[in-house]
This record gives C-alpha cells, sequence and structure tokens, in this order.
DNA sequence: GAACCGAATGTAATCGTTTACATCGACGAG
DNA sequence: CTCGTCGATGTAAACGATTACATTCGGTTC
C-alpha cells in the first residue's frame, strides 16, 4: 500500500535493491535489459523513491533554503519569484522562510534550517550589525550566499545592487532637473543597503552640486509609513527643498501620499525619487521616478554562486555588485 | 566536528543512543540525574538531533506545504504571512511553493510534497476544473486542506470568504449609495470564487434593484492588467452605469487607473470597488471602497483543521465560510 | 528465601536509500 | 587449461534517529 519501496521494486523486477537504484540513478553500469525492465516496473509501481531515505544516505536534501526579512515587501516577493524560476530549472526546491525582519527570528531560522532541512541558503539578513553571528555560525556549516542587503564583519558572498551607481545616477538626473537643495528620506540604523545608499547619496550630492543638509536627512525604515511620517516633517520645518530622494520606493509612496494630503504638487512644488521600482511605483499618482534594481540578475547570480559552491568547488568570497536602470516617470517631469 | 550525531552524546554521557533519545524526548521513565546529565551534555556539545533521521524513523517531517498561485499577488501574501505565524508557535515549518497560476506546476508540486517532504498541503488551486485530480491524488497520501479557492468535484475540506455575504454587502452598499445600473469585472473562468463572486453580485442586485445587464459584465482574470482592458472596453460601449463592482482589489486598480487616465472621475462619475483590501486599496487615489477578507481568521482555521488531521483524528469534510467587512473610502462616497 | 514486579537501562531492529565490497561467469591471453 | 580481468549483479553496511524487546537489579510479597 502507500508508498512503494525501492524493494517492492526489486522483488517486482527480480532483481536486488541495488541494482535498482543503478539502473534508475542512471549512473553506473546495468546491463541494458535489465535497466530497461526496472524503469518499466518503477514507473508502472508509481515509485518515485523516498526523498528522506535518500537525504539521510547521501547527506544532501536537495532544497536550498531562501531566508528574506519579509514578503509585505513587493522588493523581495519579486526577487523570491526569479530566484524560484533558476531553482526550478536545476531541479532544486526551494525553502522560503521569512525573519520578520527580526534578527532573533532570523537566528532561529537559521539554526533550524543549517540543522539538516536545506543543502545551502540564500539570505538578505534583516540587521547589518547583529545578523553576523547567526550567519558565521550557518557559514560553518553550509553553503551560504547573502542577496541584497548584507551583514558587517563576516565573509561571506554577496550579490546586490550597486548602490553607489544608483545614487549616483539618481542625483545626475536631478541635478540634470536643476535640483540644487535636496532633502533625503532613508533607513540607515540597521539596514546594510539603506546605510550605503545614504552615504553615496551625500557624496555624489557634493559631487553634482546638490546640497543635502544634515537636519534634511530623515532616517527611519523601510516602510510607507515612515514615509508619511518623514515627510509631515519635512514640511513642518518649512523651507521645502527642491526633491525629495527616498532610499527605496516604499517611503517615496509614504512620502507621495502625505504631499498629496498636503496639497504639495509632485512634481509641480517638489521631485521625489524613489529605488527598487516595485510594481506600485506605477500604480501612485504621479508614478515614480526611480532605479530599477536588476533582480533576475541578482536571483540568477545568487543561485549561480550557491550552486558552485554546493558542486563543493572552492573559491574566493565575492561581493557582486549589478548595476540599476534609471526610470523616468512623472515624479521628476520638468 | 560538523554535527555531533546521537552517538556521541551518549558516549560523552556514558548511556546508550537509547537513553539519551528517551532523556532529550523527556518523554519516557529516565532517572532524573541521568537525564539531567544527558540534557547537560546535548547542550555542552550543541547537539540538536538530525531532523532526517528522525523524519525517516518516525515517517514525519514536522512541516507542511503551502501551495499558492502567485506571491505577487498581496492578497496571498498576506494569508501566507498569517499561516506561517500559527505555524511558529506549533512548532511547524513551513514549506512555501507557488504554481504561477499553472494547474501544470500545480499538480508537479503536489507530487514532490507529496513524496515525503511534508506531512499534510495548505493549497488555493489555480484552477476549479483542472486542479482536482492531483488534489485527489494528494488526499489520499496527505492531509489536504483548500483554501481561499477550491476545487471542483472534490471533498477536500475547504476555508474561506463567505463570498455570497460579501458581494451582497457590497450590492447593499451601493443600493445605500442610490446605484441603480451596475457593471461587473471579474474573472470567473477557471477560478471558483471568481465564479461564485460573479453568480452572487448577480443574484443580490435583483433583490435590491441593481441592475446588472450581461452586456455589463467583463469576464477576465484577477490582474490590474485586465481591469484596464475591462475598463477600456466599458467606457467604448458608452453610457456609463452607476457603478463597477470588481471582485478583486487588484482587478479594481486597473479599472480606476484607466479611468483616470480617460479623465472619468471616482466616485463623481461612477463608483468603483473591490474585494480583498490589499495594502495599495489606500494607496490608489481615490482609496478604494472594499470588502476586507479575514486572512487572520481563514489562516487561524485553516491550520487548525490541518493541525487536527495531522493528529489522525477523523472528521467528517467541512467547508467553512468566513465573513468579511465592508471598507468604505472614497471611492463610493456620495 | 523464592518468586515476582517494575523501574532504569541496554541491545538491536527498523525506516528506505546508496554504495563499498564480494561474487559470479564469460572471455581473452598466455 | 588456467588465470586474470571485467562487467553485471548481489550482499550487507552504512546514514542517525526511535523503539520493541531483553536485561539487570533492588524491593515486595508470601
Amino acid at each position: 500500500m502507500s508508498t512503494p519501496t525501492i524493494g517492492d521494486v526489486a522483488r517486482e523486477a527480480g532483481v536486488s535493491t541495488a541494482t535498482v537504484s543503478r539502473a534508475l540513478s542512471g549512473s553506473l553500469r546495468v546491463s541494458g535489459a535489465t535497466a530497461r525492465r526496472v524503469r518499466e516496473t518503477a514507473t508502472r509501481l508509481g515509485y518515485s523513491g523516498n526523498p528522506i531515505a535518500r537525504a539521510l544516505r547521501k547527506n544532501a536534501t536537495g532544497n536550498v533554503g531562501v531566508l528574506v526579512p519579509s514578503v509585505s515587501n513587493p522588493f523581495f516577493t519579486m526577487l523570491v519569484d526569479e530566484i524560484e524560476k533558476h531553482m526550478v530549472t536545476m531541479g532544486i526546491n526551494l525553502y522560503l522562510c521569512t525573519s520578520r525582519d527580526d534578527h532573533d527570528v532570523e537566528a532561529a531560522r537559521l539554526a533550524s534550517l543549517t540543522q539538516g532541512s536545506v543543502d545551502g541558503i540564500l539570505v538578505s539578513p534583516c540587521d547589518a550589525a547583529r545578523s553576523g553571528a547567526a550567519l558565521a555560525a550557518a557559514q560553518t556549516k553550509l553553503p551560504v550566499v547573502q542577496l541584497d542587503r548584507s551583514a558587517d564583519g563576516v565573509d561571506i558572498d554577496w550579490v546586490g545592487l550597486d548602490d553607489a551607481d544608483a545614487m549616483r545616477t539618481i542625483i545626475e538626473h536631478l541635478a540634470s532637473r536643476g535640483v540644487k537643495r535636496a532633502a533625503l528620506v532613508t533607513s540607515s540604523a540597521r539596514n546594510s543597503s539603506g546605510r550605503l545608499r545614504t552615504a553615496f547619496a551625500v557624496a555624489a550630492g557634493t559631487q553634482h552640486g546638490i546640497t543635502l543638509d544634515s537636519d534634511q536627512i530623515f532616517d527611519g525604515e523601510f516602510s510607507t509609513g515612515w514615509g508619511t511620517e518623514a515627510a509631515t516633517r519635512l514640511v513642518s520645518q518649512g523651507d521645502l527643498p527642491d526633491a525629495i530622494i527616498c532610499t527605496d520606493d516604499q517611503i517615496a509612496i509614504g512620502v507621495m501620499q502625505e504631499l498629496k494630503r498636503q496639497g504639495i504638487r509632485v512634481p509641480g512644488d517638489v521631485l521625489v525619487t524613489g529605488l527598487d521600482d516595485v510594481p506600485h511605483a506605477t500604480l501612485i499618482d504621479p508614478p515614480l521616478t526611480t532605479v530599477r534594481q536588476p533582480v533576475g540578475d541578482i536571483a540568477a547570480t545568487a543561485v549561480d554562486l550557491l550552486a558552485t559552491k554546493l558542486r563543493g568547488e572552492e573559491r574566493s568570497i565575492r561581493k557582486i555588485s549589478l548595476q540599476g536602470t534609471l526610470v523616468e516617470r512623472e515624479s521628476t517631469a520638468n
């Protein structure tokens, strides 16, 4: 009953379990005739092998874990979608987990994954400072690749957006629109990409003659909620800047909602930019100018990196940054 | 090296593996002293047990699979989030898969899950007509619970929105706004909930004196793309109805985008309603009146149903529909 | 004090695979 | 004719846990 075992197939085909295993894995020398017979009985009985037993014996599950801060953030949704596409073509199953942006949950998930559920892990660490320890521990047991965000002080492969280039692109675009003074709404407390984007925005700003005063930098989190709050504060300071640069689309969307509520026109009174190019960037009014993340490439590269590690090839640690593309929309129209 | 096995702990504590197993599982009679000693050495060695081996022996993995059509649709994202919360508290791991709204992919995923990766499955079948076969097959091997959508012709537990009530609520709301003629934009070709919502909308309409002519029913898919297309067709027919009822927020968002593009004002020229209450329902302009799905309850109930099945309790098949709540926003303001 | 009981622990079978090693012929070389 | 080789297959030992069954031993009971 239930699922047939390799023993059932062996008995039915009149051979030993070893022969069945060899015939089905296709690898080793089995005579053509028996191989055919075994395959035939296997399909006839509906035998497909017990992945658990196989995993125990081979010490490899054929699964990889993907651990992201959240699936409510559309950026991660897109990323996971792309990753899955690649995994499927490689016959790998994807074990998706979320850390809810909490490094304790993240550590627990990593621990559980490394205890044998998966062969390798793709992770976007939620906290640059505090994710490191758990990642390092995981790394000692399994191949790990970081994507999008990264943790400080650990030597682990990483793939993500070229934040410096992205911010420079945005700044140049704004400069070409005649922007002289800008505000920055960001999240750099815990998040590696946020921190980098903030730094690079300021740097590129000074280079292109755009002032980004320190009282015009609003530091919170990557959420629409923080966007509206920051916009409220910014407006209450009076003296609106020429542009508001947001280091993520979610923030930008929140900012634009609040500006609209207060009757401040975009792009008439102030320009707004985001980063990511999530689907709702075109839903809001006006559509948001942003830098599109090379999500497909990030996913492909990360999967590739992990795959080579899974094959056991030792290589030096790689940090790969991929270039985004500016998508000009109405929120920065002249 | 690597992960310590139960044998290592046994040797270190000077007992047999059986005693270690018993001491750690806490269940059977082991003297207090040895139990303490075993637990102590286990934590000292960092022993945590090999889930694969345990799964093989106990014939249970402690994982459940969740299979949804897509994670790009925010409704499913919310649902998965809620499910995960409940699973975590029960010490169950969640194996998330997507069918990409393709019943072949769905069947493949189901097959792979039932081959031993999980103990039970929560699934939202992508195709009412064609998902049934694969579900029935899965059902013979594992407990299965459907949520949100359901497949025709199979006897499998289901939990989801009370579609009849939801549509009635919307119709009543519109009637109270003086609506006499309405259009319906929906997706009933393959999707169970779409089909039900369409039928109930028409039924409730006639009951409350709202005309829903058959040339005012636009049948496509649950996406913003279909929303914009339907709106285009609807407008080109001339003679705008009083309200456009959409059977899902994604459609409604598409409809509203197209209306805005054509300079048709909501709610001034026509009212629009959605269904789900996804996060962007408040992002668009004007915010969308919709029926909020009881996502938390759906998740809790589905998990509970599956849990009792996992415990091996036989019960009659249940179809549980939960009531949504009307959320009035500007898209239907007077 | 023999017989018995039950609590604590050990021994070994088991879950379903894969795979190292053993076996068995057939065949070619000497 | 014998031996070595090699290809096809079988036997059995892993993998790391759980658990049925066996064992031991101190304490009752008559």
